[in-house]
DNA sequence: TCGCTTCTTGAAAGCGCTTTCAGATAGCCA
DNA sequence: TGGCTATCTGAAAGCGCTTTCAAGAAGCGA
């Protein structure tokens, strides 16, 4: 407690506070005192007692879809790297993609105290923002862009209607989609609609059968390409939600004896660690996740520290090409 | 504030506290006006008056090597689970493989203030136990086992051991390690002590050139094996500190012309998503993550509330055998 | 109806910090 | 030396809850 440090150095709590929390005007002699005094106690104040008086908690809390996702562990990750380098630290929660669960969480952080909020998406549970205005706090948006709240993201739809182009360039009419589940979720939803319109600009349509929605992960890829197919015949390109259902879906593909990118070109997201690594190695959509991560960051910061941010942050992804697509044979 | 809700249902804040903590004793026609009160402005409790008040912060730390090794996002991930449903908050922190680091976030959580702590491994900064124990906070340590710290893990020498034997036990008498970093690591470094303890066990012994450290990743495994050759005649097995680095060897391995496991067994560590799916499908040690998880929150939360609990849990990790492994030619 | 026990309830005292405000001390110039 | 300003410092008042303690209300048996 402070009340001993004060005692051992021979000062009020009041001057142990000022020399603890670096403000000028204590006299160097006073300092040091409070300074060892401090040191021999190993004294380490109350978060509690401190964020009830500042009424900072120091703390920011993030809610995220899965923490168990790559592209979200490092958004946070980087996210994290600048919370702490203000002095703040991260408090993050799952939603499991679910609006009602969402709100639990979210609830619970801001009781628990945090001085702002980090979301994903810009689909919530109706009652979200209420209470998030109610705690007083900002708040910022990731993943995707907003017109109605402060945001660092891409455009979903344009990035995936860039794949789509790519492809039609390289000669392919057929492409299909591999999307995770798009319930809730404006990430995937928009990067279909993205497809589709590129395609209906090009005159070319996604066939029904050719639109799969599956749960992530390599089996659900594999079980979508197969489920694809089952539909009838299978298109000459896919672009896919995350590079695990491409892995997955090129998998299968294999097993049916088509050759990739000879009978079929396959198009990840996120580039995960391995998409260089895979035969062939994975065209993809890379998502500048420690910039997002780091421009989040910055703007809560920023903003909880009463400096002015500008509310839109667009950090496009980017297409990385690489040999699992080639022009249709 | 409790006291707007007070005035608003007519009663005291003490009332309020009663109601909103569940405490019997208050007659229903006041639950009630204090339930609705809260409800309709929409009163959020103050978490940190109510931990300075409770002295209970409803939070548990945890300081792992590194949050974006799925390893450690698996068991924070059901560590959490367990104490969400205890209605604690985890708060995460990242320590780099560095014990400075380590204790200088552990030292941050400590100052934010947590009712438990949860470390990786049983090597730590000299000072980081005093400080916890200062604290007065129970903590407990995973991934391996220790005699002097409560901890909830497995015998990585005797796993890694475990590995070692079933390739000998398939015919393999040169056999090579690469693993990953294993300063201040014991898990790495009590692996390759279990495999050459192993091997000596049958007279054999870990060449030099077969041991090799690298950094983590599916390039590093590339590198780790290139290194390997180098050093002269591969060995006809290897056993690898995580699935990418097993991932990169069989990369590597396959462009020299090696065929696996005709001329080379490879072994992993942790099970990833993708070791099924890889070709061959990797045998590898699992870490029984989702059990280690839910056992250190169990463990931390019973301390936290008083009540007694086993000092050492131990959740052996398991050898599953795919198609990467086989006797040598 | 009275006296005693059992329920309910609110006043008030913390919890351990920060921060204001006013007083004490020191420094400086005339 | 006196008076004024610039520095330092500590007392004390919160911050918004929880929890104790004592008192008032209600219920009950005689």
């Amino acid at each position: 407690m402070a009340r001993d440090v004060a005692r051992r150095a021979g000062v009020s709590t009041a001057t142990v506070s000022r020399v603890l929390n670096g403000f000028a005007g204590v006299r160097a002699d006073k300092r040091e005192a409070v300074m060892r005094a401090a040191q021999d106690l190993g004294f380490v104040a109350n978060g509690a007692a401190r964020a009830l008086s500042t009424r900072r908690f120091m703390a920011v809390g993030a809610v995220v879809p899965n923490i168990e996702n790559e592209a979200f562990v490092r958004v946070l990750s980087s996210f994290q790297d600048r919370l702490r380098q203000a002095g703040y630290t991260l408090v993050a929660a799952n939603a499991g993609y679910d609006l009602e669960d969402e709100l639990r969480e979210a609830t619970f952080l801001l009781e628990r105290g945090v001085d702002g909020l980090m979301l994903v998406g810009d689909i919530h549970h109706p009652d979200l923002h209420a209470r998030i205005a109610r705690a007083g706090i900002p708040v910022v948006q990731t993943f995707s862009l907003s017109r109605e709240r402060p945001c660092v993201g891409f455009d979903n739809a344009a990035s995936a209607a860039r794949a789509a182009n790519y492809l039609m360039d390289l000669g392919h009419r057929r492409i299909g989609v591999i999307s995770g589940l798009r319930k809730d979720n404006d990430r995937g939803g928009a990067r279909v609609t993205g497809i589709a319109a590129a395609l209906a600009a090009r005159g070319l349509r996604l066939a029904p059968e050719h639109d799969i929605e599956i749960s992530y992960g390599i089996g659900g890829g594999r079980d979508g390409f197969r489920q694809m197919l089952a539909g009838g015949p299978p298109p000459t390109a896919i672009i896919c939600g995350t590079d695990q259902i491409a892995f997955g879906a090129m998998i299968e593909a294999r097993a049916r004896g088509l050759s990739i990118p000879g009978d079929l070109s396959v198009i990840g997201h996120n580039d995960s660690d391995f998409a260089p690594f895979l035969d062939p190695p994975l065209t993809t959509i890379r998502i500048h996740s420690v910039e997002i991560g780091h421009a989040a960051g910055d703007h809560l910061i920023a903003r909880i520290q009463g400096r002015p941010m500008v509310r839109l942050t667009e950090i496009d992804a980017e297409l990385i090409l690489r040999a699992s697509t080639a022009p249709p044979r």
